[in-house]
DNA sequence: CTGTTAGCGCGTTCAT
DNA sequence: ATGAACGCGCTAACAG
């Protein structure tokens, strides 16, 4: 016989409605009512019964357990913490979207912490997420070349992981820990070989704060392959951009004031590359790529509209989110894993061979 | 006297420190060394021997509250979640950023839950963020034209707020709730007049899905500024730009080959003038803004650096995301609120007077 | 298969 | 000012 009328709407109580609510209204122990709702592993199988009569009483009371109150019982959670520098910048939002994907697939909710580029507000949200209870860590923003900072970031994280934590980093952080790494340095070469190729000499290179080891690694990967083609790279060639468009505008200009003879630039990041590319055109007057080639770095959805479209160096942003996180699923291992990502050439429009 | 060796490193015991062990090391109750590390409003006061004594145990144990022991006791929590579409999308991670910067002011975790536009996953995290305990939501995806979807996501909603939710929607989501409303409608008829002042006459408007209430705002507010201007929109003029660079590109052809002689286009969104640019630059060879205007919307960081550079109609997203946050701060009110943030017309180089 | 009984870690009365 | 005791909502033994 179907049930003609819907159950009583059941008036809510008050507040949130608990288990043993659920329970009561399905005559049967909370005990019970847990396995039913949650089915947990050894002690799982509830008469189909009660199962019903449990299920109807949840939904009619709009029952969703008490999240707190799980994590207390069962000393774990679904939360997941990801530390970015700035979500509005789109490095990190591709990064944060893939590995949000990731954990939707698997149940878990991700809490996302924004430092701004602030070292003790990484520090703080660790702790932060430690005392959620946060299930595992992903650390994307870059990491900080700064000795005493890496010190205490590994006591932060020792104490995450002396409670069980799990934490992931993306490039390096100084810390051991499984790792995903994006071909930073390789990737500076590409771009530094392909503007080689075109004949290019003469070098410069718009970098972000030599605080950050991303920007230390693209650094590198630059000079070592410059170094190894035989082309020299005075100091002087090498201008901060400050990671923004605005500062990177100015920052070419000071770089073709200091060597007008340049013909190639490598930008560190494509937020820069768009700041270069509009100080060239609009403030020097100087064609790109006729008189001077630029590649810049990320290949970030914008680059392709740049003026001229931008020639620069892919690295595949949502998959190093998504492995982060799925390293994350895999659980900890014993030795630190690591996940190479590699960067990836994609020639467009601001390069071109040297006149 | 300085201690000259630091206390002994304290043996940490396996797994996270509790209150109790803290209160061990200081010799003293769980009690005390509650009020001591959170001196909690009424019984506050400990003596500043015993309060020193805690406060040492406590960083030598490194011990950090377990929030969800401290959720279940206080029943509240310090997390809010935010909702969107996606966060890869510059738009949403604007807002996100603008949401989460005051959060962080304010020591609240923010959990972001993206939806990838799927109605269904906005109803799942809405039940899961109540079954977290988030103290607030706030949905800043745009709402759903759908008359069954907008009942069940109140259903949703209602359960939330009868337990103690605090939701505040950025655009309108066919629910009574705190507002952040930002000027769609009055920003499209900025876009069209912008262009009926150039001397355009014959529109075209490439939109997004019409089921997006953000959507249907902005067509809507392009519309009616069109008939009152005394300009026809023949329905063949409106496209559908599926809402990504991709398909918008696809669309300008359509639009171009159903009307040709249309000479202004109103993009709905940035993301998709990109597209538009491109298609008509490179896939039409048309030239903008001689031959043909294009004004979008939003004005996403890359808007300016696109070719030619986009007049669009600019709206404070920051403040959006920023704006929502510091509604849930202020406490649910009897009456819904709500804040209107305006937008702003943007002239760059993408538009120009008639030929 | 189901109910009873203990905690999980913390905040909070209520005494002292 | 401090401690003892209880309860928050749920899961996990342990019986039966």
């Amino acid at each position: 016989m179907s049930t003609p009328t819907p159950e009583a709407p059941a008036t809510r109580p008050a507040g949130p409605v608990t288990l043993q609510q659920v329970a009561e209204r399905a005559g049967v122990s909370s005990a019970t009512a847990s396995r039913a709702l949650h089915g947990s592993n050894g002690t799982r199988i509830v008469g189909e019964e009660l199962r019903r009569r449990v299920l109807d009483a949840a939904r009619e009371l709009r029952y969703v357990s008490n999240a707190p109150a799980q994590a207390l019982a069962r000393s774990t959670t679904a939360v997941v913490g990801v530390v970015v520098h700035d979500v509005a910048d789109p490095y990190f939002a591709a990064i944060a979207a893939g590995a949000m994907g990731v954990a939707r697939e698997h149940g878990l909710l991700v809490m996302l912490a924004a430092t701004f580029r602030d070292p003790e507000l990484e520090l703080d949200y660790i702790a932060r997420l430690r005392a959620q209870r946060a299930r595992a860590i992903v650390l994307a923003g870059s990491g900080f070349a700064d000795r005493e900072f890496t010190r205490r970031l590994a006591v932060e994280v020792d104490a995450y992981r002396a409670d069980g934590g799990h934490v992931v980093s993306v490039g390096a952080h100084g810390i051991a820990a499984d790792t995903v790494r994006p071909g930073n340095r390789a990737g500076a070469a590409l771009a530094v070989r392909h503007l080689y190729e075109l004949g290019h000499r003469r070098f410069g290179i718009v970098s972000g704060p030599r605080a950050l080891t991303t920007v230390r690694d693209r650094l590198d990967g630059a000079r070592r392959q410059l170094r190894s083609l035989g082309v020299a790279l005075p100091p002087g060639q090498i201008v901060d951009g400050g990671f923004t468009r605005e500062d990177a505008r100015v920052a070419v200009r000071e770089l073709l004031a200091r060597a007008p003879e340049v013909t190639a630039i490598v930008v560190l990041n494509d937020v820069m590359a768009a700041g270069v590319l509009a100080g060239l055109r609009d403030d020097l007057g100087l064609r790109v790529p006729e008189r001077i080639s630029v590649v810049g770095f990320d290949d970030l959805p914008f680059a392709v509209d740049l003026h001229p479209a931008l020639s620069t160096v892919r690295l595949p942003l949502a998959e190093i989110g998504a492995g982060a996180m799925r390293m994350i699923l895999a659980g900890p291992a014993v030795e630190p894993r690591s996940l190479d990502l590699d960067a990836e050439l994609v020639v467009r429009s601001s390069s071109a061979g040297v006149a």
